[in-house]
DNA sequence: AGTGTTTGCCAACGCTCGTTGACCACGGTA
DNA sequence: TACCGTGGTCAACGAGCGTTGGCAAACACT
């Protein structure tokens, strides 16, 4: 039993669990799932690859704790409605360099089923109902997201991934002045 | 020595020869190149391990040999001005469809610093050229090459290799009437 | 001081991987 | 018949992997 620190206080090993997410989310960014082995994970945390196994169970376990994505996405109905496009690519170039998770799970999800899984639950989850924000028809509102979906996926990978040189020096502003207009039609363009 | 058979009568193994290439297709198509593991190939291909590493002398030769990559892009010249993004995007579409390889360089290009590498050069040797036969600015052709790369590889990954469920029950023909004319825009239309 | 829980390291397990080298069977040529 | 290149199998290697269980130190509480 012991109800030692039940509370509000902080664990000591709060801070190792933090470190192995840290590294864990590192490793699964530059390596994908299979080269991403918990020993290195685990050396880069300064620990014993045991206590990955103790804190998350298994290495499965450990990539689902390690990569839990929030897109954090705007209220596209507070956004002009001719600004959707230019305002998600925004969103999505700033949350892209901000954290790794996005690499992590886009590298994962391109050879790892359970990492396809995780990518397909977000499409569903997150940005489907933000398209039914702005979509006309909701019929096609699955369509018109998995379009901007390619496009903005498209653009991680070869700029993220695998660092296409023309897609790596592209500058934000232009990217967003490319894509905007893509992915406003997506959206709210009527079908062709 | 030993002209025993020189010229143009075939040799036995290269029925294994090419059936171990097939297999391995296959298997870096499905599983990247990390689980595609050269005893699964070999067993594939119903052949010794021991027979992959001497025709091709090791993992790496043997996807340099079972990748490799012509995407017989149409010349454009030859394609009316405002249709090269329709053509463009059909081609890719039938291409991806037809042979695997594809899937395999984009499921290893995106763990494997290798593939990436290759998947860099196929856009250098055979995306870039055909770009620069229908942009305006010689100065801007890497950056719309770059551009259309993204939106047909994100359209691959979304629909071939995520398997996005809407991305994958669009019919060709609305893809095509939805990506054309983006294509056509990174090529031809004014700098935004 | 004494006790029980955390937190950690260490050594090993069983497995699979890429790769190697020894050995065998066939088939054409001398 | 004797030979040799060719096409193939088999058994093993060393390394790295995820994972396990036992044991030592550090800490918290009485």
């Amino acid at each position: 039993m012991t109800s030692s620190v039940p509370t509000s206080r902080s664990r000591r090993s709060d801070a190792t669990r933090t470190a192995i997410l840290a590294a864990a989310r590192e490793r699964f960014a530059a390596d994908g799932y299979e080269r991403a082995t918990i020993r290195a994970i685990a050396k880069d945390a300064r620990i014993d690859p045991s206590m990955v196994m103790r804190y998350f169970g298994s290495k499965e376990g450990l990539f689902a704790a390690a990569v839990t994505l929030d897109l954090r996405l705007p209220d596209l109905r507070e956004v002009p409605r001719e600004e959707v496009g230019r305002a998600l690519v925004t969103h999505f170039l700033t949350l892209w360099e901000e954290n790794e998770e996005l690499t992590a799970v886009l590298r994962v999800g391109a050879t790892n089923e359970a990492g396809a899984e995780r990518l397909r639950g977000i499409f569903r989850d997150q940005l489907l109902p933000v398209a039914r924000q702005v979509c006309p028809d909701p019929e096609q509102v699955p369509a018109r997201a998995a379009l901007c979906a390619a496009q903005l996926l498209g653009l991680a990978l070869t700029r993220y991934v695998l660092r296409l040189p023309p897609a790596v020096g592209l500058p934000r502003a232009e990217l967003v002045a490319w894509l905007g207009p893509t992915v406003q039609r997506y959206l709210t363009a009527p079908h062709p």
